[in-house]
DNA sequence: TCAAAAGTGTTGCTGTTACACCCATGT
DNA sequence: ACATGGGTGTAACAGCAACACTTTTGA
């Protein structure tokens, strides 16, 4: 099966074999003043016009199933380099409406501020949700959404992920927010504060917050060199 | 494309539509005498003749990939209940040297004393090898096989899925002697005991174990409806 | 001076670790 | 008798939850 797809050098529209019957669909997710969201297309046309989807597209013959995603994923929010990882493929015989696609989720976390849509040829808008405000998605795309909150939930938990939400520079409460967003918790501040800083993961600057109606806190780094350093050591992430 | 299968229940060939470009490959658990073992296909024919491989087969149309891979299954150990979960999809576009084909890993983990070995049309023989004596498989199924052991490190730990590699009764040093095996490390057996017996997960038999020139052990066996049960008032399995 | 969030200190409790020890059974 | 694993007891420690408290800043 040959797709058309935009050069991402020339610009110009040319056609490149794909493998048939799979596809890639990404959830996306951010982290936007307390509240995770996850970025949605509304299909331009086809029989799903007008109805919200997760971002997709196909895999090209000569391309592994990671680039493609991450191609894809460079498509459309025009990031080269995040967080992505494959969730699982999902492939009910009757998923997809117009013959027998399997398709293999990933998801992506993105600092908001380093968000630029581009929106493709087939996608007539791109918006960001809250998690509440998504309805009935096409296809098993909600399945497909819940599968990646659960292994989000339980990923976050146990690996550094959550930074890749947030901006370069933030504060130990935004990091709260983050973990009792993301795992549905409360969390006490000072026993946070204490258990963040014990790992020694996280790099303090000399900057504070500016422009805010109380005491500014320190700005944070995560310090990615560390992480892997003590990993190699046996150190566990655990929140 | 079109292949060959053994209907289930006639015994006959017959042929069946198939998924162009989409394999299945199984990573087979089980524990037997202090170790984990994994069950490996050798290849009749073909261009991997005489190779070890992992069991794997073809999705047909008309079946959800997860029926394909109980099928499949089914066709390989004899066994129809069996915990399986799927790992993620493979497609390295080098992986297999006669094409495009993206696999889909599962693994799944059984009882010894269930395998009944049933060699399919294209299996030559299939062998269960401990971990240190698996060497170079076909394709890319080390990677699928180091792949779903890291899973199963992480799994087992906070899910109670290892009793799906052991006797339906048990003894708690089998118990512990499985998680030592499968997480390669030490544990302290009073310790263990406790832990265990503190989540009330187990159901005290009055046997004994039998023949064994020491002590009888209590036997023990998983009670997966009180696990249930805990696990919607939010307990949560963690060894 | 008040509100809001930053940040520190303290206490009691719980769960875990480490290890000593006794029990039952076949050879 | 002794080797082997079954099974119980306990003291010390570490880590965490809960919450009281002080500090800084803008309005």
């Amino acid at each position: 099966m040959v797709k058309q797809f935009i050069d991402e050098e020339s610009g110009k529209i040319i056609e490149k074999s794909v493998i048939n019957a799979i596809t890639i669909d990404c959830v996306i997710f951010t982290f936007d003043n307390g509240n995770l969201e996850v970025l949605l297309i509304q299909h331009a046309n086809g029989i799903s016009k007008g109805k919200w989807a997760l971002p997709g597209g196909w895999i090209k013959e000569e391309e592994s199933i990671d680039e493609a995603a991450q191609r894809l994923l460079r498509e459309t929010t025009g990031i080269k380099d995040l967080y992505l990882e494959q969730l699982k493929a999902f492939g009910e015989p009757g998923r997809f409406p117009l013959g027998r696609v399997i398709t293999i989720g990933y998801y992506a976390l993105i600092k908001k501020s380093d968000f630029d849509i581009k929106a493709g040829f087939t996608a007539a808008d791109a918006k960001w949700f809250k998690l509440k405000d998504i309805g009935n998605l096409i296809y098993d795309h909600n399945e497909i959404l819940n599968f990646s909150l659960e292994h989000l939930r339980a990923k976050v938990k146990r690996a550094p992920i959550g930074f890749n939400l947030l901006p370069e520079k933030f504060t130990l409460l935004q990091l709260m927010q983050l973990y009792q967003e993301v795992l549905g918790i409360q969390l006490d501040k000072p026993n946070f504060r204490r258990k963040i800083l014990k790992m020694k993961l996280l790099i303090a600057l000399e900057e504070k917050e500016m422009n805010v109606s109380h005491r500014a806190a320190k700005l944070y780094q995560f310090d990615h060199d560390r992480y892997e350093m003590l990993t190699r050591k046996g150190f566990i992430f655990e929140v």
